[in-house]
RNA sequence: CGCGGGGUGGAGCAGUUUGGUAGCUCGUCGGGCUCAUAACCCGAAGGUCGUGUGGUUCAAAUCCCGCCCCCGCAACCA
């Protein structure tokens, strides 16, 4: 019986449509399910969404629609794209699914029972007007950090699972198993971040907010995402349901491909959770880098999120798959650019790849009206060529098994460049003029497609769709990764000129249409602002705007973003902090004259104290000091 | 002294674990070829491997120490 590989992309969230860098860990987890398939392996493939908790409702809210309305839409998109993406999961689990929701109320009365999850209470503090409870670690000053508005101490009753109980076996994993965590820089993060410095037991249930699974001795209380979320890759597969066969079969999962910002709870409270269950442990967790942007990291209001729909109606998805692979290594953060993407196309797929299946294609139909067998004719070129096409399967083996995806598609490259390679030394053309070389022509032709059969094999598990249409310009039938390592699997080829597999791309001119293009999208997106209440000129009036000088000015070390000003007011002199150290360097300000909010409660951020505030105009990416012209007496007000 | 990652020819990276010839892709320049998607093949130029003219060593990109810069996370943008 085939042996069996369970692999999982973490269950993405619904409250917005999934970019590139949600694509990327799908494109990884499918390539690797290819990979084991093709291996003979009996693969499962697991993808999801986890769709509960506070920010879907507020968000259905806002829509007016309910939660579940709002995440069957978001899901029917994201399923749409993984359909345009060639995704070949298995199984496709929302946490809302009936068997999920059932299956995480029996782990959680089980946990219950046990004593691993017990009812305590959650200090923290609360918001009303946005009903949301916050933890002493989230307060921005001791102020909502939503709203800014003063927040209560509260105290939410609450079910806590034991985390720390199981503090000493995690350590031990995490040390005395280094293929648990991959890459091992991850290892340090996890023991000198969380581990060593000790676990607090973990709040697992809610009654703020409605939209979750309901504890069922309980039904006041939500279950709180990590129980609900990471239980997805046992319930998926029909754990605590009458119907568990296929989690006998694949539980535990051979690798949680996850987001390096998400490895903690991988690595930490799930093996947890697992050990309190006593279940298995998964196999690995393997924390992949961010795909960033020339910017720095994807975000909305730096307008730099990458539509992946858009990328692939646009160069195919072939080509993005190649991309996503081969760019960066999988560990490690890499950076997506269009231009980096136009070049690997061209000079990948276009020059190398493409250009080669066109040329022995042509020459095939050229001279030999289409069909050619092995002749045997060999000379000294053929023996490198035929070598390098032999090892090279090992060698992509061997890299796919670490995950290292882009040396594993720059094997394959040297063997599609040996190829190019090898038409120049044996000039076909030339051949082609004497009639007595004629089989030693064909031996030529029939080497240049078996070395491109064999390179389509290996590129399967990446390029779904290249391998077949490559396959079938030649005239091969798939004989699998296995038909991958041997030369002359196949005996002889009949051609047939397809399409153009990848078009040259015009870089100049794409990169400028899509800067219009990105131009046209970002300039009239101004949205109009939700606005604040009302107010009345008395409520405007509350505020003592004041002229001030800065007569001193320092960066706070500790502090990213923290300026500590001097001001004189004319009347007095105080201390202001305030947070535009990325935009202003001190010496900018020394001597400009500000509007300062002078009867401001005076607060303590990175232990300087502030009494008052610089107004500034701001938005996502600029700021700009409101300032008086110079001559404006100082401590004059403003109003 | 919060945690972690990184600084290698014009660009992007590998090499650092196990010291000993600095490698790859793209770009640039020159040449070749004409089967092919102005593609392909060959050759060349270009790096004192952030820095201290630091330490260890016969020998350091690689090990140790100091410093500078960048990037994530955490914390503060009143």
């Amino acid at each position: 019986m085939a042996e069996k590989f369970y692999i999982t992309t973490p269950i993405y969230y619904p409250s917005d449509k999934l970019h590139i860098g949600h694509s990327y860990c799908t494109v990884a987890a499918d390539t690797i399910a290819r990979y084991k398939r093709a291996q003979g392996y009996d693969v499962m493939f697991l993808t999801g969404t986890d769709e509960h908790g506070q920010k879907i409702q507020r968000i259905a809210e806002e829509r007016g629609v309910s939660p579940q309305e709002y995440v069957d839409n978001i899901v029917k998109g994201i399923k749409e794209l993984w359909t345009l993406m060639d995704i070949s999961n298995d199984k496709f689990i929302r946490t809302t699914d009936e068997m999920h929701v059932k299956a995480v109320q029996k782990i959680f009365n089980t946990l219950y029972e046990k004593g691993d999850i017990y009812k305590s209470e959650y200090e923290g503090w609360y918001c009303t007007p946005c009903e949301s409870f916050w933890t002493e670690h989230q307060l921005v000053d001791g102020k909502c950090p939503d709203c800014g508005r003063a927040v209560e101490k509260t105290k939410e009753e609450s079910y806590f699972f034991r985390l720390s109980k199981y503090q000493d076996r995690l350590i031990d994993l995490i040390k005395n198993n280094p293929d648990f965590l991959q890459p091992s820089i991850r290892q340090n993060e996890m023991l000198n971040n969380f581990l060593i410095p000790g676990l607090e037991d973990l709040c697992v249930s809610r009654t703020s907010f409605d939209w979750g699974i309901p504890v069922e001795f309980d039904p006041k209380h939500v279950v709180y995402v990590w129980l609900d979320a990471l239980t997805n890759y046992i319930n998926a597969l029909g754990a605590f349901s009458d119907n568990d066969a296929d989690f006998k079969k694949y539980w535990p999962a051979d690798v949680h491909l996850v987001g390096k910002e998400i490895v903690r709870f991988h690595s930490i409270i799930w093996p947890a959770m697992l050990m309190a269950l006593d279940l298995p442990l998964p196999k690995q967790v393997y924390g992949h880098g961010w795909l960033l942007l020339d910017g720095g990291k994807m975000s909305k209001s730096k307008g730099n999120v990458v539509d992946p729909v858009k990328l692939v109606e646009k160069y195919g998805v072939d080509a993005i798959r190649y991309f996503l692979m081969r760019e960066m290594p999988f560990g490690a953060d890499g950076v997506f650019n269009n231009e980096a993407l136009i070049n690997r196309i061209n000079s990948d797929l276009a020059n190398d790849l493409g250009n080669l299946v066109s040329r022995t294609v042509s020459m095939v139909e050229k001279y030999f009206g289409g069909t050619v067998t092995n002749k045997g004719f060999s000379d000294s070129f053929d023996e490198e060529l035929i070598a390098l096409a032999k090892e090279t399967p090992k060698k992509v083996e061997e890299l796919m098994d670490s995950f290292q995806f882009s040396n594993a598609l720059a094997e394959i490259w040297k063997l599609i460049s040996r190829t190019n390679k090898y038409i120049d030394e044996t000039t076909p053309w030339a051949l082609a003029k004497d009639e007595s070389k004629s089989d030693r022509l064909e031996t030529v032709m029939y080497n240049l497609c078996e070395a491109i059969r064999i390179s389509a094999e290996l590129i399967a598990p990446v390029m779904t769709r290249t391998t077949p249409a490559i396959l079938e310009q030649i005239g091969a039938e798939s004989k699998g990764w296995a038909g991958a390592s041997v030369w002359g699997a196949q005996d002889g080829f009949t051609v047939k000129k397809g399409e153009v597999l990848f078009p040259r791309i015009d870089v100049e001119a794409e990169l400028k249409a899509i800067e219009e293009e990105a131009a046209k999208n970002s300039a009239p997106e101004i949205e109009k602002p939700e606005g604040k209440e009302e107010i009345t000129i008395d409520d405007f009036f509350k505020a003592e705007l004041r002229v001030a000088q800065v007569v001193e000015c320092e960066k706070i070390k500790k502090a990213k973003k923290l300026l500590k000003l001097q001001l004189d007011l004319g009347y007095e002199k105080r201390q202001v902090v305030s947070g535009i150290a990325q935009y202003y360097e001190p010496s900018d300000l020394i001597g400009k004259k500000v509007v300062v909010v002078a009867n401001l409660k005076p607060v303590k951020l990175c232990g300087e104290d502030s009494y008052g505030m610089i107004l500034c105009a701001s938005n996502d990416n600029q700021l700009s000091i409101v300032s008086p012209s110079d001559d404006m007496q100082l401590g004059s007000e403003v109003c």
